[in-house]
RNA sequence: GCUGGAGUCGUCUAGUGGCAAUGACAAGAGACUGUAAAUCUCUCGCUUUCGGGCUUCGUAGGUUCGAGUCCUACCUCCAGCA
């Protein structure tokens, strides 16, 4: 089982520490998006100076490009990409929802990659294979996004995200005893020794399994949902297909309420907006991962305690104050808002470097801030000096 | 000086009788939430009660229902010849 201290609570947040093989993860805590085994425009040490404890990468784009096999070659995620510190892999599901002419079968999905058309299917069998191969201590199960949000097309989804995580249990406890166990499991298994305690209880190879959370907009769903994964055997919890804040509260205060309190919890793919960190926080979200931080940065539109400028802006080209006063990122240390304009006007590489920094620390520095607060007791008070300020 | 060619929105460019006029760039603004995103969308002569109105394709005339497109003259630039 995947350790997870809880330090202190408050409510349903929880300020606490998952241990895993590559090194602990204080939570609550932002975790970059490295879709391609990447932060786009970042280097593993960017992110390291940022600040950053642990990323995600994703199985559909790594499968097509380089495969999974040649992560494992390279030594696993951690290790192929230099990161070197805990990793996430989220299954591909959501990926491949989103591709065009997709056959949805009981077994899984067909799909021909976006690359070259080559035909593909992931089942919940083949993600857990991959993901296992590829190596991040954190897998997401395979799960099911609905192709509407009607409330029988949530249903179904859902439905279907619990059979196939009854698969994905499966075969994730089956390459563990194949693959994972320490040699001194399988001279046991082959009956050459016996086991000690230790050894039994701690493959040599580990790595574990969060669930994802279903049901949409639905709370009742959400909370069949929640109680579904609570009931298996899993290291934690993804909460899936969130799109909007709105309503997002009520539906984490169900789930989180329903979810067993000792497994760290995921919000998958939330976190452009701050005020998304803060409730989910607050309703009991360890982890967060989100493109919009360094896609927003790529196109010019940068994180202040004031809200998002678009640095393109004609009105930024003489203004040679820091991008944002009291920031310590590299950025926002070193360079001013008129030369990251001119940057972006002239299309530098640079400029979405240095934005994607900035963008990156600004969120990972705020789900840190978050974290203390939680801690000291002024989580409620700095929600509040935040966001006033932030959407003023 | 002669002969050819060319002058169109900030720039380059399309256009060969129905045109406020193509495309690109530049400029201005917006979007982006488990990344097919260093992407996409909108505006870009002036004006409008969004139907339209007005003024535009070097300059000035002309032919025509209608001219950026045809004719004449002039101006400027380029090439070749003197």
């Amino acid at each position: 089982m995947l350790k997870f201290d809880i330090e202190k609570k408050e409510g349903l947040a929880r300020v606490g520490v998952i241990h895993t093989p590559h090194g602990d993860i204080k939570t609550p805590s932002f975790v970059g998006a490295a879709t391609r085994a990447t932060v786009k425009a970042l280097t593993m040490q960017n992110m390291r100076d940022l600040g950053s404890q642990t990323i995600l990468a994703n199985t559909y784009h790594l499968i097509l490009r380089p495969g999974a096999n040649l992560i494992k070659e390279g030594g696993g995620l951690a290790e192929f990409s230099s990161w070197h510190g805990p990793t996430f892999t989220d299954s591909g599901g959501f990926q491949i929802f989103s591709l065009p002419d997709v056959k949805i079968t009981e077994n899984g999905v067909k799909f021909k990659s976006h690359i070259d058309g080559a035909s593909f299917e992931m089942t919940p069998e083949s993600s857990m294979q991959d993901q296992w191969k590829i190596g991040a201590d954190i897998h997401m199960a395979f799960d099911h996004l609905a192709k509407s949000d009607s409330f029988e097309d949530m249903k179904e989804a859902m439905e279907r995200t619990h059979r196939w995580l009854d698969r994905c249990v499966d075969e994730h406890r089956k390459l563990m005893d194949e693959d994972g166990r320490n040699s001194a499991f399988k001279d046991h298994m082959l009956g050459r020794a016996p086991l000690s305690a230790s050894e039994k209880a701690e493959p040599d190879h580990q790595q574990y399994l969060y669930a994802v959370v279903q049901g949409g907009t639905f709370n009742d769903l959400r909370a069949e949902s929640a109680r579904y994964c609570a009931s298996k055997p899993v290291d934690g919890f993804g909460i899936g297909g969130v799109f909007t804040a709105d309503g997002m509260d009520e539906m984490l205060k169900t789930v989180n309420s329903i979810l067993p309190e000792n497994k760290p919890r995921h919000l998958l793919g939330m976190g452009q907006e701050p005020i998304d960190l803060f409730v989910g926080a607050e309703c009991g979200c360890d982890t967060f991962d989100c493109v919009g931080p360094t896609r927003m940065a790529r196109n010019g539109s940068l994180y202040t305690l004031d809200g998002r400028i678009n640095i393109k802006n004609a009105k930024y080209k003489h203004d040679f104050s820091p991008l944002m006063q009291d920031c310590n990122c590299e950025c926002c240390k070193n360079y001013t808002r008129a030369y990251l304009h001119h940057l972006f006007k002239t299309d530098e590489i640079t400029a979405k470097i240095l934005a994607s920094i900035h963008n990156e620390y600004f969120i990972v520095h705020t789900v840190d801030r978050i974290r203390e607060s939680l801690k000291d007791g002024t989580f409620a008070n700095y929600k509040t000096e935040f966001l006033s300020r932030y959407y003023k």
